[in-house]
Parts: structure tokens; sequence; C-alpha cells
DNA sequence: CAATCCGATTGCATTTTGCAATCAGTTGCA
DNA sequence: TGCAACTGATTGCAAAATGCAATCGGATTG
């Protein structure tokens, strides 16, 4: 792990993790999209990754802290990702980010979806959610009572809806 | 200014205007350092930032309409920069970023004191300080009573108080 | 009238990125 | 058994971004 640092200052060394164009893309799909493989990653996210620029960002991402890599039981050769809690700590700043984007920039109708629910329900969603990836990723309890809607269930829901939504527009 | 989006996706839009190592710092020093010239935002930053760079950001952040320039009537030859209400509206990200690089990244004592003090402040700090921006960069009028210290002023004082604490330690 | 300051610009070496092809091992299926 | 498809990567190479130092012409200051 690179020790050298421009400064002490919270947003530089923030930036210094963040301050490339792929790492929180990368973090995004593992978080929203649920992804967990390389190969899930390389072929799902929409932006078109570059396969050794994901491997480099994995490996930069376990060095840094905010993923852990394990051998999947079921495929020797499948490796599984997860998010630590210094990942999952960062859903308010990916809604902050989202909802910023919604606002200001040329943002596509049915992926602004997901930004929209995530910044109406607030930090007690936010809670939900990384109580849900607290769970899925690193073993923890839920919290959640039973019978609850999964925050990402949810949102994938209303994506698909406006997805289609879209579809009978254009079939007129 | 560039219309080649890799996707529609919020969080994708605000990385590609976000997604580098000096964009973000140099709205920082702006936002937070009350820089406004050319140089100070040269010389002031203390991650060094080189100045094809920052002409090139300052460049791309206008073309972006997170800043706009204008002349300073007390020197033919000054550049004033101000924030657009585009920009202003990052503080909450802004904070939420040192919060986060709070918690998980080494950062120096002095410089969290900052984050530290608008992390506590919260939203409604936040909004006061947003207020401020606006007064300073859109010559907006100001909703907070007379006599209230400045957020700015604030947190300077509170970054000084810790750099001298330092100083006297250091001293026995 | 010389030194300094102003917002940049230029040239150049280094680093990072983007892209396509490829790798060796594993699995599923006929 | 054989072979295609899939696994997480690695390699080579061109293009772009970055870092660094020197420099620019004009404006201001002393």
């Amino acid at each position: 792990m690179n020790t050298e640092h421009r400064s002490g200052c919270p947003i530089n060394l923030s930036l210094e993790v963040f301050g490339d164009r792929w790492t929180l893309i990368i973090l995004r799909d593992m978080i929203f999209g649920g992804r967990r493989h390389f190969r899930e990653l390389l072929n799902g996210s929409l932006e078109g990754i570059a396969s050794n620029i994901l491997a480099d960002r994995l490996k930069r991402l376990m060095e840094l802290g905010l993923l852990t890599k394990a051998d999947d039981p079921s495929h020797k050769q499948k490796a599984i990702y997860s998010l630590t809690e210094m990942a999952i700590t960062l859903v308010p700043i990916m809604a902050h980010l989202g909802a910023w984007g919604r606002v200001w920039l040329p943002v596509s109708e049915e992926l602004s979806i997901r930004a929209e629910l995530l910044e109406k329900g607030g930090p007690p969603l936010w809670e939900q959610f990384m109580d849900e990836l607290r769970h899925e990723h690193l073993g923890a309890p839920t919290k959640t009572p039973p019978g609850t809607p999964g925050v990402r269930q949810q949102l994938q829901a209303a994506y698909e809806a406006a997805v289609s939504r879209k579809a009978e527009i254009a079939a007129g």
C-alpha cells in the first residue's frame, strides 16, 4: 500500500482513493448491482471497463481495505469479492453523488430512478441498505424484520418498471 | 463541453466531472479556503498543483458550469473565479467525503478539525455555509442574521487553534 | 525603469489509460 | 473422453493524461 500522500487533508485522502474514473464505478456495481465476481463486474457494467483496469482496481481496493477476496466453494476458479465496512459506509456518499448528478447532469430517466428513490428514502433507507450489505458481505445478523423487502430489490424493481414504461411509450 | 458520456447513470456522470486527482481539490480550496484567483489556487493548495493542470481544470470547470470568471476591477490582469450554484451544492458531498476520510484514512490532526466541525454541524451548518457562499459568489442576499460568525471563519479559527495547540505541545 | 506579480502557455519525460488479444486452469455437456 | 465455454486474470502496445520546469507578454509597484 502506497503511503506517500499529498497531504493529510481528509478530502484529499478520500480523493487519493476515489480520484479516478473507475474505482467508484466498481464499488457502485458491487453495492447497487450486487456483483461479486470478476466477470460480473467486467461484463455487467454499462460503462465497459477493461479487464486489466478492473484487475488493477480490485487489487488496489483490497490493498486499501475496501474489498476482500475469497474462494467460491462452488467453483474452484471463482473468486468472490466482498465489501468491507469501510466500503459499506460509502453508501451515503453514493446517494449524495447520485442526487447531485440527477439535478445537474444529463442523466437518463431510467437510471436516475434509483438515485431518486435513494434520495427520497434518506438516511433511514441508507441505514437499512447498509445493514443488508453487512448481512450479505460480512455475514452480520440482520436488524430488519423478516419479510421486509430488500432495498436492492426495491431499487431494481423501480428501475425495471421505468424501463418497461419507456418501452411501452416507444411502442406507442 | 464534451457530450460523449459513458452512460446516463447519475453516479457515473458525477464521476465524469470529479473522477480525477485535481478537480475536487480546486473546488475545496475555493469553497473552504476562500481562494478566488489563479495564483491563490496555485500557491495556496497543500498538494501543489501544477500551473498547466490548474489552467486546464479551471477552463473545464467553466465549461461544465461549475465556475465563472470575471475581471477583477482592482487589477486589469486579475481574474476572479466564482462558484456557481452547481458548485455550491457540492458542500454536503464535501462534508461527507471529509467525514469518511476522517474515519478511514490517515488524516492529520489539524486538517481533520474542519471536517469534524462540519460533520458535527450537520445539514443546518452546511446550509448556513452554502448561504454564505451564495452571498460571496453570487451576490445573493444573506439569510443569516448580522453578527453571526461566518462558517469559514469558524472552520479557520478551529484549524488555527489546532495548529497552535500542536506547536505548544512540540515546544514542550 | 527595474523588479515583481498576473494568468496562463510551452516543451518534454513519465505515468496512466484504453483496447484487443491471449493465458492456463475449470467446468458442463455430448 | 473430448471439446467448447467460462474462470480470473496478464501481456503488448498506442494514446492520453500528468508532473515538472521554464517561460511568456502584459500590468503593477516601488
